[in-house]
DNA sequence: TCGCTCACCTAACGAACGTTAGGTAGGAGC
DNA sequence: GCTCCTACCTAACGTTCGTTAGGTGAGCGA
């Protein structure tokens, strides 16, 4: 089988990542990401165009992740199920794509608004598609009752903010499995729509 | 009645915080903040004597605003009440202060870690007693099952990051009222605790 | 062996950074 | 009228920032 190696290009993604979650994108210099692979800042230049492009790059990876999972989580679960099995799969996968890798996870989730203009507003229209799905899933529990008296804007705030929190604190070898932790906020996120263990 | 006047010092803390919540600690300079003010860079040093001590009295009064709140609201709920409403009571401080100054609570949530060294040990430590409360009360109230099954630093953790949240999306003038948004999430946070509605 | 690609280097650029030194203008209190 | 105090100024400091220019050496296919 043949192993994936990294592009030079993805190993500075991934030291920018990690970076990046732990001081943030402006706490973060050129150099910072250069010492961390240990060659000279301006060496990063041959393989990337500018700071900004290397945040790019993160954070459309992260936004294609997250895509990819929630669609394929809508898909698993059949259409007759209802709207408490279908947010399930939707935290599952989002709980599942943080903490598969957090640092990228947390780029996504904080460090998009140092991205300048255009980049800025084509990420912020990807982030509300994105969390439209958790938005129309609630309105549309809420409207069949299955989902408890709530404002449906406040709720999916409530949820993915909840579950955008574990990318900060997520570390892969915790206490907590990353099923463990999947279940609990499964349970937590579905049980505060509902008022029912799923 | 004495209207309470800033003092130079406050102001310039309050047009701090604004910045430090739009572009984070790093990404404000001392001009920015200045500039603000209508004031050069350097002129802030006669009331200032540092960047990170702006930041650090932001914490510092942001730390004893939800100490406070969180005092008054346990003291103000009988003893003999049960885990839910002195959840709830919990909950409606929290997002009270935050809702009631969001810059300042954004700066406490989110911008403590550029404190460096000893500034950081103490906040993080005000930060985890503060948090605590809600660790405590929620495994109080998981040990007499009167909250449904979970992990107990899981849950708090989930209720945390789900109320910090406001910190960073709540705007004064929005749809809801200071009042309907500590409604909802009251109700949200003790459902997914209890699975019943308060 | 030649030439090409890849990964890195040193040196340096102008701009922005946090901060200090030393000075000024206006109003309050004696 | 003099002295303070408050609030600001200009000028400049050394450092760090993102970035560019130009060069070196190792490995590899032809």
């Amino acid at each position: 089988m043949a192993v994936q190696v990294p592009t030079r290009r993805q190993t500075i993604e991934t030291a920018a990542s990690a970076l990046f979650r732990e001081r943030g994108y402006a706490g973060t210099s050129v150099r910072d990401i250069a010492r961390a692979l240990d060659i000279r800042g301006a060496s990063l230049y041959a393989h990337v165009t500018s700071k900004e492009d290397v945040l790019w790059s993160i954070v459309e990876r992260a936004a294609t992740a997250f895509e990819v999972a929630a669609d394929q989580a809508l898909a698993s679960v059949p259409r007759s199920a209802g709207e408490p099995a279908h947010l399930e799969a939707l935290v599952r996968a989002h709980v599942g794509v943080i903490t598969a890798d957090p640092e990228l996870a947390n780029v996504f989730v904080h460090e998009w608004r140092h991205l300048s203009g255009p980049r800025r507003a084509r990420i912020l229209a990807r982030r509300d598609a994105y969390e439209a799905r958790f938005r129309r899933l609630i309105a549309r529990g809420l409207s069949r009752g299955t989902f408890a008296h709530a404002d449906a804007d406040v709720a999916a705030t409530f949820v993915l903010t909840a579950l955008n929190g574990i990318a900060t604190w997520y570390r892969p070898r915790g206490r907590l499995s990353r099923g463990r932790i999947a279940d609990q906020f499964a349970a937590l996120t579905v049980r505060a729509l509902t008022g029912e263990t799923p």
